[in-house]
DNA sequence: AATGAATGAGGGTTCATTCAT
DNA sequence: TATGAATGAACCCTCATTCAT
């Protein structure tokens, strides 16, 4: 009878539980920010005691950590490698960060929480500006051989102009929060400056 | 009469008190983050105790609100008109960001902490949307005044134009924290960008 | 009418309720020891909120520091200087000793934790210290008086002996927990022991 | 046959992992004390789960259970019996005091432990009071055997000089912790007592 | 205007213990 | 026999907020 149907305990493997976990607390900051994250309420959410919780990451600190390799592991999709020129290339990262503002909107969210805590938290600031560095290194690069091909302007420090780049792309779209077809203005404007015509 | 000038003086002084709760604030959140941000804190670096802060602002969303307010001010000195062209109002765009940065990082980090929060706090979004909004319109000005003098490129759409150059130097610089020499650097590649020879 | 009565808060004043704290914590210890002080059990028994037991003792361990202070002034109690003899002022240790034993027999108790905790807390090793030198100090003192007048046998070293006749007192109350007439039957044997006839 | 053997072989393992069990249990009382003893902390000395732990000591009062009894064990060597006269056997007992707190300084502060939890804890209370009145008696006959052969004093109340006897040593060393040479000299002023001349 | 006392509603963490395998 | 997964019940402590004075 239902009455003495006992809850039954679904027994996960460790990993499968982690990763569980992991989500979890992803989509309860996307939600409701670093502030808003509550062991208790991410342990509820996966329908597991907060003890249980504690037993996969002993303090709350290794569980943000979880989180953050998790959204190391969201970017670092191997892209295929194309045999697109530069500006193909270029044009692929504008639609990959369209692609990711329209279908994966709380990698962005996420994303800014972890900015915002990362002043005061070595871990996720280390992961902040490990995931940085290899967007705006492969942007330098598809720079630097459009120039070299000719489709491009050339450039003081290519450093610098793939940094304003992908400052560009980040920053308009946490600030203004555009939509589709602004987005895509942003990104041509962009491309006019860049291109030798 | 005495009596009449008396409540004015009170009033004077209510003001003050609730300035330097701001500004206390203020420094808290430029020093501890959002996160880090407690009423008693503030009460006590104030030298008052926080049943009394709460007399001045009932609730912390108030206080928040507050140094929102504050924030708003920074940015509102009037800049005198120049007689610069466009180029040289760019310019003096660039440097306004790099003393900002350099003169008052706590405004700097103030604003960052503002930025990132304001999706969770509905009184932070309208200030940071009105603080970029007139940064954006501003250089939006620039732009079309360079393109009819000729010193800047033509551009499809000015306003997206506008937000990419803002986006840059906002999202470069939160992303990166770049140093003085680097994030001059920067501003150059966008100069570049935008300039006709 | 009842419902409507609002549960009255008793505002007392801060040193009345901090001694109101302490002396619930002393019984709590007494009753179940050091492993059973919970702060919330004492915050109840006082009848107010736990935070606001946290408001006059910031952590427990500033809490057991109430305590031990408590605890030195309960065996501080000023004596009336006697003038009996030295082995008046013996006589008058045991009667002491049996009366709190008697009256106050949760102070036994509570010291008794206190000793057990000791190892681990310096706060309250310094306590214990403290009031077992004293004890014995004071109990050195009579020997070496009944000794110069002829009373008491010479002894070799008048701080050890004080030491094993403190000892004995302590000791045997602890280890035996014995009835009245028992450790009258004890005081008297270390009597005999220290008298010449 | 093989077949009967073999239940007799696992039934020696399983004691031994007892004995390996309590041993550490004993060690970490010796090292953190009664307060500090956690079950899991024990399991993961002893190289297992703590769930096997739970497997061997249900609860963690009967883990506590077996280390009280190990105690006792360690006290039960039976001495060999003495030709020495009484003052010899006592200050044997006094020896085998400052042999045991030199020697084996962890059964010392065990001992110190469940003497002062004993209140608490019925089974440890059995212990201790069987450890204690063993001893007593020890001494008692010591004592009497002393007073017959007129090397001791004649006494009131034997039982009761020797719970003074007792008391005074443990009560002494709980209290003052004393080093060797102090422990020694409070020997001497009790053998001083005791002894005619 | 100002304060000390007081609180409710959690928040992260701990730990002995249970259970399916 | 042995274990990893899971849990309930607490525990200490925090913090914005309220209230009587």
């Amino acid at each position: 009878m239902d009455k003495n149907e006992r809850p039954v305990r679904r027994r996960l493997k460790a990993d499968d539980r982690r990763r569980q976990i992991v989500e979890t607390a992803f989509d309860t900051i996307a939600e409701k920010g670093f502030e808003g994250l509550r062991t208790r309420d991410v342990a509820e959410r996966v329908g597991i005691n907060s003890a249980t919780l504690h037993h996969y990451f002993p303090t709350k600190e290794a569980l943000v950590e979880g989180v953050a390799e998790h959204l190391e592991r969201l970017y670092a999709r191997t892209r295929a490698p194309t045999r697109e020129d530069a500006l193909g290339k270029l044009r692929q990262e504008f639609a990959d960060v369209a692609y990711f503002r329209r279908e994966h909107p709380r990698t962005w969210t996420v994303s800014r929480e972890f900015m915002l805590r990362a002043p005061r938290d070595p871990t996720v600031a280390a992961v902040i500006a490990r995931l940085n560095e290899r967007w705006r290194a492969s942007v330098e690069q598809v720079l630097t051989e459009g120039r070299d091909a000719g489709v491009f302007h050339a450039m003081r420090d290519p450093a610098a102009a793939a940094a304003a780049v992908v400052g560009a792309l980040w920053g308009s779209i946490v600030l203004t929060e555009p939509d589709e077809a602004r987005f895509t203005a942003i990104c041509e404007e962009i491309e006019t400056w860049l291109r030798t015509y």
